[in-house]
DNA sequence: CTGTGTGCAAACTCTTTGCATAAGT
DNA sequence: ACTTATGCAAAGAGTTTGCACACAG
């Protein structure tokens, strides 16, 4: 497994054109390397540093633009000052835990939105972001 | 109509418990007086300001947040670095123009997410935000 | 009067940038 | 070699805070 398992970033780093550098390949191994993920760029950062991968935070932030830019990654709209963003780039909706900020995907299968009124003249929906606030249920 | 209409920003601070000062009294009225508004911090600071209306963009800040926590007033979650407010604050949809960052209602009395997923375990929905996003129709 | 609100400037957080150095092809 | 990426520190944007003064009740 750990054999060809870091050949695979290397090639889709290299399908979108990016150079596979140290600091990028460890970051989608990262990322791509389990399940879906949702973080900030200092949670990356964090997480790297703790498994002694030399890189530095404004690499972290570039590199992530450049990966949402390639389409390997997505930005998730929440209100925070923080930008969430998640490995999973194919259409689907959150579920946001007030309480502590967290993300985490909804199992997508049926859902949708129903009765969506027409774009504006010579706008086109380019995506639709679908946020489900979970605060914790206060006993009545 | 000029007659009344500046007392009734008055009331509505007074019955969330706010003290109707001469700023918050202000910024109420251009809040309030027309149609529904989407903005931000320094849009209504600048606003203010170019009517006359002596104000800090601090209060400005402090005072949003208050009518925020009053119900006065919901904010609106999209990935921006600047925080987006929303005078509306019944549940409804926005379109988000990614061109100029600039947001609109969705007028939809039949709109709503179908086929959503329970919350999980000791969890309850506390709001469904859907941002349609729009780009200008590129022609084929 | 008494206590809350305001203004200002400084502090803070998150993010981006400029430039010399390092690394990929 | 040639070009692009990285790291660092400093700058930048947006927002919050602390404290003296002002104002509403």
């Amino acid at each position: 497994m750990p054999d060809n398992v870091s050949e695979l970033p290397i090639e889709r780093l290299r399908m979108t054109g990016l150079r596979p550098t140290r600091q990028r390949v460890a970051l989608a191994e990262l990322l791509f390397g389990q399940g879906d993920r949702h973080f900030t760029a200092e949670m990356l950062h964090a997480e790297a540093v703790g498994k002694g991968i030399r890189v530095s935070l404004a690499t972290v932030y570039n590199t992530l633009h450049q990966f949402v830019e390639a389409g390997l990654l997505r930005e998730v709209a929440i209100e925070s000052s923080k930008t969430y963003f998640d490995t999973k780039t194919s259409n689907h909706f959150h579920f946001f835990f007030e309480q502590d900020g967290t993300l985490e995907d909804i199992e997508t299968d049926g859902l949708s939105v129903e009765n969506l009124p027409e774009a504006p003249e010579g706008m086109e929906i380019t995506r639709i972001d679908v946020l489900v606030r979970l605060a914790p249920k206060r006993v009545p």
